[in-house]
DNA sequence: AGAACATATGAACAGTTGATCATATGAATT
DNA sequence: AATTCATATGATCAACTGTTCATATGTTCT
């Protein structure tokens, strides 16, 4: 399987990536936690989620305005609730007939704030990317 | 489709919630900024990925060593290095028959380091969330 | 030029995902 | 208790995703 690469000759590349590899091995988080934290960028890796996310962003909202702001059926909107809810992003408050969801914590939008951070310094949308480098 | 809940009944959470979404309709960033936020998590979002990434924070690593640090084929890693390379996560190096890869900036360092902070600040691993809060 | 190595890429296939539709649960109002 | 409104949920289906296999591209060495 795990192909070794033969070029084994002293003072290239090769020996400061194995050297890496073996401090690599050391600093890796376990198993679980690189689940975790892929699992926690997938619940944020849809737009659709992320737009709840950004319209609950400045308070609670309940489900039927949320569909509403959105543009989306009471349906969608429900089940990425559920994927949100269970992610911890989000909580649900019961008031009568409705149920005012809202942001975890504020730690949610920090991370989220940086997210968009992240993207607009990127100064634009230029997005290619097809040469190797060199 | 955008059944308006028609509960307006005065002094209900209705009022503010509407208030909100008149608030909301100025703050949301345009429909590309929320997609491409929603993309670059998506890269985030899949645990090879974030081995891959992981396997670079400590400097450059060519496509056969990543593979086998990481029990995969290299076809494999090579499909995912395009698609973090697209994403302006990584950049390629040829260094003679090889590629080394490395991390695009700190940038992504920091983003990266953040999101484990994130996942492990929630103080271990119970991960349900049934209740809708009440 | 030819062989060997390193990486990229296209096709194919299984597994996952998000929206829709229909319907169930649950709360308030009459 | 029956009706109405608000939300949740299960089934279904099309679209997408990640891996594998086979093969192409590109580099070095002889």
């Amino acid at each position: 399987m795990t192909e070794t690469c033969a070029c084994g000759e002293p003072g290239h590349i090769i020996a400061e990536h194995e050297a890496r590899m073996a401090a690599l091995a050391q600093r890796m988080p376990g198993e679980e936690t690189l689940y975790n934290l892929s699992d926690f960028y997938r619940v944020l890796g849809d737009s659709t989620r992320v737009r709840i996310l950004f319209a609950l962003s400045d308070g609670p909202l309940c489900v039927c305005h949320i569909a509403e702001f959105l543009g989306m059926t009471q349906s969608a909107v429900s089940h990425q609730l559920r994927v949100l809810k269970q992610a911890r992003l989000v909580q649900g408050r019961r008031q009568g007939k409705q149920i005012a969801y809202a942001l975890m914590d504020e730690h949610v939008q920090t991370v989220f704030a940086q997210g968009i951070a992240h993207i607009t310094e990127r100064h634009g949308s230029d997005e290619d990317g097809e040469q190797t480098g060199e």
